[in-house]
DNA sequence: TAATTAAATTGATTTAAATCAAGAAAGGAT
DNA sequence: ATCCTTTCTTGATTTAAATCAATTTAATTA
């Protein structure tokens, strides 16, 4: 594993980014990097003594928790720069959902001790992070907004052109399986499945299996 | 307006209350303290050139939203100590929220240009600030669970409780409307009303107006 | 590649909560 | 106090989405 390699698994992670190159170089002696989780595997789990954050170098995961009765909430999908768990970083208890590498993963992760010394040192750091985090509270904000006052098609049409957006293109494939994607708008994987097909058959979107493609 | 009560305020705000007493002197002298502001004025609103932060020092506030057809969403309801918009200190985007005083209220408030000079001096404001956001995004997280996976009682028992808990007792006034409450909780106000009624039926609560009673 | 398991789709039915409607209670304004 | 407006409650009805049920399709595993 080369250096040049441990500063470009940082420099996708849409947190660190835009951090000055000497930053980032203090940040890679803390990192553990590249870490492998097969298809399938937890990444994380409640009482896995694991209090850092995690960065996803590649492939896709997803965050999710397991109410008393098995219940399961898909609380979002991390793709390859997204990272979690910064909101453990500072607290002192124990993180409560699982991650599940959806395809073969690649893993960078920063123990909370580690971290939090740096962030005395470095003010930058902090900045950044709230940046991130402010994003990330109004996205929660926004996720409530559509599920009050969305019925289950716009919901659908909604994510489709958010993803749509952040992939850049009229057509992606979907980062992860129905099942999840239903859950995570708060959904049914039957509902989704007739809504997809309704708004194929109104000419607003293409489905093929995983792949989407926008109209219009 | 006294140098005490300036820092009482700060003190109020939990976001705050745990910092070292120098650097809340200084947090006092970017403060603009107490403005006063009467029962359903806009503490703010969308496009009003306001970028800060505000802290309740006294009465209750509720944060909402407008979708393009007027529907209103209750996004969280404020307290005294209560702080919002800490994530707007860091983007350059205008907030899109509007905040209601609900009762006659007092605000501190700070402005993002002046906050932003005094975290870059002080890492452990950033750190705190983190620690706060941290606790939000946890928040956030667990209301989505509670939306998912309960059914209108169970998110009302549930509310129910968590304000009881906030009170420190199992008798509490409602901090604001049912009509609040219930689009707070993803409800409309008759389903809210059936519940509470089915509640009390259950000996579960006893409910006399705005005036809340937990039976065990 | 066949066998097994999980995911996705499609249809029929049920149901929890929304909507519609109307009256009662509470708050403000004059 | 009286009027007017908003909130709250209660009942009847509708409806969007969930659930139940059965296939089809896709993905894993042996």
């Amino acid at each position: 594993m080369t250096k040049h390699s441990e500063i470009a698994c940082l420099s996708k992670a849409s947190i660190f980014k835009n951090l000055p190159l000497p930053l980032k170089k203090k940040l890679v002696t803390i990192t553990s990097h590249q870490d492998f989780f097969p298809k399938g595997s937890l990444i994380r789990q409640p009482l896995d003594g694991q209090d850092g954050m995690i960065v996803i170098d590649s492939g896709h995961a997803k965050i999710y928790s397991l109410n008393e009765d098995g219940k399961e909430t898909v609380l979002g999908i991390l793709s390859k720069g997204d990272s979690t768990g910064q909101e453990n970083l500072f607290s002192q208890k124990d993180h409560e959902n699982f991650i599940q590498a959806t395809e073969d993963c690649l893993v960078c992760s920063m123990n909370r001790r580690d971290f939090q010394a740096m962030l005395n040192e470095t003010p930058d750091l902090s900045l950044t992070l709230l940046n991130d985090f402010g994003q990330r509270l109004i996205m929660a904000e926004k996720n409530t907004i559509r599920r009050n006052s969305m019925n289950a098609q716009d919901r659908v049409l909604d994510y489709l052109k958010e993803e749509g957006t952040r992939a850049g293109s009229t057509s992606f494939t979907l980062p992860f399986k129905k099942k999840d994607l239903a859950n995570f708008l708060g959904l049914t994987p039957e509902t989704l499945s007739r809504q997809l097909n309704s708004l194929q058959v109104a000419g607003q979107i293409t489905v093929n299996g995983q792949q989407i493609t926008l109209n219009n």
